[in-house]
DNA sequence: ACCGCAAAGTTACCAGTGCTTACATACAAC
DNA sequence: GTTGTATGTAAGCACTGGTAACTTTGCGGT
């Protein structure tokens, strides 16, 4: 609990964000007190509110954070740029993909609630704003994953936003359910992303059973 | 605000639960206290807890109200037993069952949310313990919607849990983004709704451009 | 080496919260 | 009527988010 070194003046924005981090990560983000977090850190109260304005302010960076965390998981998975060379890894991305999104929300269930609730909300407007995240956004990376199957002639169509729309909304919503609805085990879940990757594929006409996965 | 009519004596159970769903219909639930609550109904703060172990209690009920409306609606769209007469009509009613869930998390916002939220998880065990509601949840509904399509011979094979679970995620996750993303008029919302819709019924091998609408 | 000054942290305070406890009252059953 | 339980009250505790006025710290310019 109490944080055994004392910090240097002028850290304490940084303790405070890895602080938040901690308990996002032990799931008591939503009852955690700036006061409490100001005494854990050997430091005023009031030191708190040189740094964020309030509470939420603290909080959206923490939402922040997890977006960008997220978001890198993905482009490590595709790159900006980075067309599939073969129809084999093109498939395994969009598995991979599936795979990243459903197992942050199974493994993040506190922070998973805040970036998609009222926090969320705060900080959506100042990312579009963000010149960096608004480019190749998760929802575009999803669309290059699409075309990269048609690029690999593994589908006929041409994909389009409502069929990115639709598959991302079935993976939102099993990562939602997985999380949110009764616990269930590892295999329980990847049983859950297979199928919902393989049923995503079918969605724009890839049958997964003519290939091997 | 200040209610006019002074409650009775034992009526205060009530108004406060009237009191807590208006705030969830103003959209102000996350911020409302116990206290302003006692006030607004002219009573004192303590009554409150002769009804409501604590402020979660509360809040779980509105949460279970919530539940139980929106299972209000899907059994009125296929009450249970009520096979679909007609290939029309099971499709029909595949149709309003999505517009039913988008439509509901797009308007209520704040509820959704808590429905879904920390507070979802305190009511979702003693939903299941409940066994008026343990039995034909919304997910039952949906697995005999999808099986009235078979019954009335519009898909060759019969669907299983599987595919309910699929066509589930896809509703949610769009219900969700509906409601979280980018504000979207009546219009968008219609189309994901009817394109979500369509898609569904693609996933379960039914086509419905041989069908009309 | 000194000064100035802005950033960082402190103390003290306010208003408000959830919740508990000890007490007062209404009301129905006997 | 008396009694007992359900209901409501008053006062208080421990705590919170947030503000304002105050010191301290340490760095840049002369």
């Amino acid at each position: 609990m109490g944080e055994a070194h004392k910090l240097k003046r002028g850290d304490l924005r940084d303790a405070l964000v890895e602080y938040a981090l901690q308990a996002t990560r032990d799931g008591h983000i939503e009852v955690m007190s700036l006061r409490q977090a100001a005494r854990d850190l050997g430091v005023s109260s009031g030191a708190v509110y040189r740094h964020f304005a309030d509470k939420d302010t603290l909080l959206a960076e923490i939402v922040k954070i997890g977006h960008c965390v997220l978001r890198g998981k993905f482009i490590a998975i595709r790159p900006e740029g980075a067309i599939a060379k073969t129809p084999q890894q093109a498939i395994d991305r969009c598995h991979d993909f599936v795979r990243t999104y459903i197992t942050f929300a199974y493994e993040n269930n506190a922070l998973w609630h805040m970036m998609f609730g009222r926090i969320g909300m705060i900080c959506r407007e100042e990312m579009i704003k963000n010149p960096d995240l608004a480019r190749y956004t998760p929802f575009d990376i999803g669309m290059e994953l699409c075309r990269d199957l048609h690029r690999n002639g593994l589908t006929t169509r041409q994909p389009d936003v409502a069929d990115n729309r639709y598959i991302w909304s079935a993976i939102h919503g099993a990562a939602d359910l997985a999380q949110s609805g009764a616990r269930m085990d590892h295999t329980e879940l990847d049983q859950i992303i297979t199928d919902t990757f393989h049923r995503n594929m079918r969605a724009i006409g890839l049958d997964l059973d003519h290939h091997k996965t």
